[in-house]
DNA sequence: TCTCTGTGTCGACACTAAAA
DNA sequence: TTTTAGTGTCGACACAGAGA
């Protein structure tokens, strides 16, 4: 199995053709014929294609699941689609889209969960649909007018909502890794953002598994790597498990510098190096 | 001044599951 | 059975700045 490219979407559009979805429900109605997405310059009269929305999201859950299989079973883990876990205020309407655990069930302790993926995957190029089952490029992202996964504001913002939710739902999340999958670069007005997230704690990547979404040019990796291409599954393989090898603790804080140096003496009381770590993250944590 | 383009927010719509 | 709430997708729209 391969990372993300064109023939994956091609793969999709068919294999839901194939299950009796109509051309209809997958591709705009346009005057050329039948299209993923709307051309640039072309006129969408009126339309907002909405049928293909649940398609493509279980297409990608259950996509990503296959991919990272491999990958959890060489960690010791499971690769589990819809993680539900009260502490983490996962719910059962609003589930990890995909998660790595210790054991092989949907609904999960805090503790047997390793890493949690939130998947913000579309289609990405543009594709046009001739009957009676052909499904043939016609160019890439920059060419059509809607914007895909992670290149759409709100996409990002939903991202990191989900993921702050989980981080304020209890000192459960704390030590649990949060990774965005997407299938497209990001803009460069969340460059900044998406390595200030790294190194705020708050969600440890946005990470595309589409190596190649274009030809021209594209947001690769940012700085600090809070957001990255990934080229390969062994990168994948590595950045998944330094996650989950490195024991690591999430917090955040908002006191005067008078309070933290009070936190810091106390804390730094105690024997060892990781004594101090948790006197302070137990002090922080009022 | 007008047009084009990039950016960000809000809302429409489809779908699903829980609640009434 | 009907209503309500939650989720995911992309289009419509407003705004700002660049260039004609």
């Amino acid at each position: 199995m391969t990372l993300w490219n064109n023939d994956t979407e091609i793969q999709f559009f068919k294999e839901a053709l194939k299950n009796f979805a109509s051309p209809e429900q997958l591709f705009y109605n346009l005057q050329d014929g039948y299209f993923a997405y709307v051309p640039k310059g072309s006129d969408a009269q009126g339309q907002t294609l909405q049928s293909r929305n649940s398609l493509i999201g279980q297409f990608t859950e259950k996509w990503s699941k296959t991919l990272f299989e491999p990958i959890a079973k060489e960690l010791g883990l499971y690769a589990i689609n819809s993680v539900v876990c009260d502490e983490l205020g996962l719910s059962r309407q609003s589930s990890a889209d995909l998660a790595l655990c210790t054991t092989n069930n949907t609904i999960q302790k805090p503790e047997n969960i390793k890493l949690l993926f939130e998947i913000k995957m579309s289609v990405v190029s543009n594709y046009k649909y001739t009957h009676p089952n052909n499904v043939d490029y016609v160019a890439d992202y920059k060419q059509h007018k809607g914007n895909p996964a992670l290149l759409r504001s709100d996409s990002m913002l939903k991202a990191i909502g989900k993921s702050i939710n989980i981080r304020v739902s209890g000192i459960a999340s704390t030590k649990i890794p949060v990774v965005v999958l997407g299938n497209s670069p990001i803009t460069e007005s969340y460059v900044k953002k998406v390595d200030f997230l790294k190194t705020s704690g708050v969600i440890q990547g946005f990470w595309s598994l589409n190596p190649k979404p274009t030809n021209s040019d594209y947001v690769k990796n940012t700085p600090k790597l809070g957001f990255q291409t990934i080229l390969d599954k062994n990168q994948l393989f590595n950045n998944c498990k330094e996650l989950i090898t490195n024991d690591m603790n999430y917090f955040s804080s908002m006191i005067s510098k008078m309070k933290l140096g009070e936190i810091i003496q106390i804390a730094n009381q105690e024997n060892t190096d990781i004594a101090k770590a948790e006197k302070f993250l137990n002090l922080i944590r009022g």
